[in-house]
DNA sequence: GAGTGGTCTAGACCACAAC
DNA sequence: TTGTGGTCTAGACCACTCC
């Protein structure tokens, strides 16, 4: 079921990519829109904060919504670009290697990362990701086994969240991620072709099912070149 | 003026922090939130969307409002770390050393950053950032010199920012931001402590007024071992 | 069936910008 | 003064979870 303001967002962003509505001026006021979509002000209004929180316009008090020049420097919407998305943007040819996958009982490091007790147990995988030849990426994924009974070479190759969320019914919520750059150690020199680079950047990731529980901490290794982060900050207050 | 959903967002939150909204609970419902309160639905809606925008809470259809085990991995709040926090948070001695200082006629690529035409000018800040008597960040700005008639010295040692803001009136409204990682440039070389590190990580800011005009680039070049970015993710639908 | 959050409505008053 | 977006209300119906 889709709701009204959603079709409503999703009119306007077509507008505006099609050039129906023109970068730096005013969208129509909230009061006309209502008339024009046939609906209250108030859902107008989710319409334009959702435009608002994805960069498409910015809301000035007594004056209106301007709409913003968001395709001028090619920004993608904002996020981390995954492994696939990367491929498809470099339209490279892309496999998975799985260099380990076990079933293990956690040290001290992830028994703390994933709030766990001594007798739990967790999946452990380490795959190299590569992309027109060269191995860019190493993710190593820790997962709960509570709520991963099984996992196989053949699910790790494919996609494990794809597996989870339509295999498992599990649906992933949210994460909480942290960027930083390390000293490559002798897994990542072993693993990944970094041609002489001398960094990686890291993206830590703790991540979350639907009902708020703790299940997955995963360290995603990039080779530099080939890392790229867009993020678009709206100003607090 | 604060707002009636502000203060009961800020009661929750101040409630979570002390401990007497425990991890892992239900909140009250919707309903019973508007009793307390006093106040509609809706408006108890508004600050439950923003606990959930900022990671505090998780919501579940059906259910309730679970809340998050915030402070369990000592997360901040979301978005990069500001030179200032930087410091403050190693609690240790800063300060910002100003290379150049000019009002320049842009080069082809600064036009292209900000948009500007030929006879357009811009000023030049180039700042070095010392903590604990170390150069760790390089900061490039480029200010369009329409916003910004007049920069010294001592604004650019101080903060531009609160000159920006208190002095001239401008408000900075949103920012798209990029991380990437780069060889270091001769520039980088002179002006920064580098200490044997082969890469910098450079981030890009193009900086929006609440107009929606397009004012300042910038380049903020850090130190690969002193950078730390962190992201809360909610998963897109 | 009872309770939850998600959407939607038709009003109201306010702060702010433009004239 | 008029029009704008920001907040707030008191209802309503719906989809979903849990028992």
């Amino acid at each position: 079921m889709t709701t009204k303001y959603l079709t409503i967002y999703n009119t306007l962003v077509e507008q505006m990519k099609s050039g129906q509505i023109l970068p730096r001026t005013l969208l129509p006021s909230e009061n006309e829109l209502a008339e024009q979509f046939d609906t209250s002000r108030e859902t107008i209004r989710k319409a334009l904060n959702l435009l608002s929180q994805h960069g498409y316009i910015q809301k000035v008090r007594g004056k209106g919504s301007i709409v913003i020049d968001i395709n001028k420097f090619d920004f993608p919407i904002s996020g981390l670009v995954s492994f696939k998305e990367l491929a498809d943007k470099l339209n490279r040819s892309h496999r998975t290697i799985v260099n380990e996958l076990s079933l293990i009982k956690p040290d001290h490091f992830i028994r703390n990362q994933l709030q766990l007790t001594l007798k739990d147990q967790v999946w452990k995988v380490i795959r190299t990701r590569e992309i027109g030849g060269e191995k860019i990426i190493l993710d190593k994924d820790y997962l709960n086994k509570k709520f991963v009974p099984e996992i196989t070479t053949e699910i790790s190759e494919d996609s494990i969240y794809s597996y989870l969320e339509n295999e498992l019914n599990l649906t992933i919520s949210f994460a909480k991620k942290e960027i930083v750059v390390e000293e490559p150690t002798d897994e990542d020199r072993s693993l990944l072709d970094l041609e002489g680079y001398h960094n990686v950047v890291v993206i830590k990731s703790h991540v979350y099912l639907d009902d708020a529980s703790l299940f997955q901490y995963t360290e995603s290794r990039h080779r530099p070149d080939k890392f790229r982060f867009v993020d678009f900050a709206r100003r607090s207050h």
